[in-house]
RNA sequence: GGCCCCGUGGUCAAGCGGUUAAGACACCGCCCUUUCACGGCGGUAACAGGGGUUCGAGUCCCCUCGGGGUCACCA
């Protein structure tokens, strides 16, 4: 059997952004799923399209998602470069070939000329593709004029009736007729190929088993389709990824304020939990796993378990299995990510960050949102009285301020303020008093933090606080309280 | 508009001619609990519509509708 190779082929655009993630995980499964090569090619032939720094990001990005290929323009391999604008001599050569057997040729119309040719065919309410115009130039007349100087592209010469089709790994088999395809340039006039032809000869010299890309070239597949026959090289196998949509009509856009993968890891979700989601959004392992490391996805990944329509991207569940994911970390992992977050709102108090950790880690949906919940520890936030209600507790603002009353006394009591003697001492009275502990623990937690919810009940914030700010708070509310 | 593709709950998605149409997220309720969260239990919610084929159709075929893609010397 054929040695599977697979490849990523993105251009350097732009950040990596989500779909362009998944395809590159499911391309990477693929091949790694066979033990074969993952394979890394920049497709830069667009020189004005081209965004500084974006070749660097991208290697960033599929590093950071543990996509690790076997060949690509920084570590290079034995089909380099990797980088098409590097093989511009490669291209030129297959196309003089095309142009010799008929299956292309050479087009000097100019872009003016085109445009307003196709102008007036739209005015006129027709569909327009190119007129092969230049195909009727004599040969001879041909050679002549490329080789003067004269600017020229070359062209693919579609049959101007009949079928032209290919086999999808996911859709089948695909057909259109011929005589809707346009005969698309292969060689622009700066002697760059395009990507249609690109694509083409690099994939079959670099022994691409397996294309994977976006749905964005399914249309245009059966052409490629006929290049390979042309060139008397068999097709690779194809496999077509559908986008991935915001919503039900537009897809994800970095335009549109959708985030990149880079912008996911800096708001504090995890590497592992975007790969698992970006996995299971179209693609199903046919049973109810949810959770899958890299090295498992590797195991169950299969292409019958891919679904042929547009996926939405939901971020809930992203940040579901990022909940989950942070949950299942090792604590000291958690402490470690945690704490520059800690720091941006305590960077100058006592607290104690490992006790803080112990307490948020089961509570962390997403890093970016620890400050905000941990904001009151800095500062006593403004709350209404009426937080005091909770039915449950049987506490309202007037059983509150009883509460708050005999709860001071035992705070300032004790003498060693940890978790264990405040929790003690709280207990123990509540208890020798005949209370209820929802009664006085309850107010005492919204007198400390002025919040519904916390990480902690009273006792935890309490340790949290420190003695000396713990019973400035309680003071307060109570004054509060009187009012 | 031409061509290509897609269509199961709000979202992801199982289903490959016979099921009470899974499961997950989200949402709601109950339980647990010194709050919230976690956890446990339960609930609301779907085969786009219409024709066929078949003893039987979410599953096969056709049409309609809806959505997406593509029609560049961009990828």
């Amino acid at each position: 059997m054929q040695e599977v190779r697979t490849r990523f082929a993105p251009s350097p655009t732009g950040y990596l952004h989500l779909g362009g993630l998944r395809t590159a995980l499911y391309t990477y499964l693929i091949a790694k799923k066979h033990g074969g090569k993952f394979i890394l090619r920049i497709e830069d032939t667009d020189q004005e399209r081209e965004v500084p720094g974006a070749i660097e990001q991208i290697y960033k990005s599929l590093h950071q998602a543990g996509l690790i290929y076997d060949e690509g323009p920084d570590i290079g391999g034995p089909y380099g470069p990797y980088i098409q604008s590097e093989r511009k001599d490669t291209y030129l050569p297959y196309a003089l070939k095309l142009v010799e057997s008929g299956d292309a040729y050479p087009c000097f119309c100019t872009k003016e000329e085109l445009d307003a040719r196709r102008e007036k065919a739209t005015s006129e309410g027709k569909g327009w593709k190119y007129d092969k115009h230049c195909l009727n130039i004599p040969k001879d007349e041909a050679k002549r004029r490329m080789e003067s100087g004269e600017s020229y592209c070359i062209r693919q010469n579609i049959p101007e009736e009949g079928m032209a089709s290919f086999e999808d790994l996911l859709f089948g088999y695909v057909e259109a007729p011929c005589d809707t395809l346009d005969d698309g340039v292969l060689i622009k006039a700066d002697g760059l190929p395009t990507y249609n032809f690109a694509n083409v000869i690099d994939d079959h010299l670099m022994h691409i088993s397996h294309v994977t890309r976006g749905t964005e070239y399914l249309s245009s597949a059966p052409k490629y389709n006929l290049l390979y026959k042309a060139l008397g090289w068999e097709p690779p196998k194809y496999l077509h990824l559908p986008v991935v949509m915001k919503d039900a009509t537009r897809k994800l856009s970095k335009r549109h304020g959708d985030p990149s993968f880079e912008d996911l890891l800096d708001m504090g979700y995890l590497k592992e939990a975007i790969i698992n989601f970006i996995a299971l959004l179209g693609w199903s392992p046919g049973d109810d796993r949810e959770f899958f490391t890299l090295e498992e996805l590797i195991q169950a990944f299969h292409i019958e378990g891919l679904n042929k329509s547009p996926a939405i991207f939901n971020m809930d569940k992203l940040t579901w299995f990022n909940s989950e994911y942070i949950r299942k970390m090792p604590f000291v992992d958690y402490l470690e990510m945690a704490s520059p977050w800690f720091d941006k709102t305590l960077h100058s108090t006592d607290i104690d960050y490992e006790y803080l950790a112990k307490l948020m880690q089961g509570r962390t949906e997403v890093f970016n949102r620890i400050p905000e919940m941990i904001a009151f520890l800095k500062e006593m936030p403004e709350y209404d009285i009426s937080l005091y209600n909770h039915k449950r507790m049987k506490s309202t603002p007037e059983t509150a301020l009883n509460a708050l009353e005999f709860a001071l006394p035992i705070l300032e009591k004790i003498s060693t303020w940890e978790e264990q003697a405040i929790h003690d001492n709280l207990i123990g009275s509540i208890k020798d008093a005949g209370l209820k502990n929802g009664l006085v623990l309850w107010p005492l937690r919204i007198a400390l933090s002025g919040l519904e919810s916390t990480p902690g009940g009273a006792v935890e914030i309490a340790y949290l606080l420190g003695k000396d700010e713990s019973i400035r708070r309680v003071k307060n509310a109570i004054e509060k309280l009187k009012n």
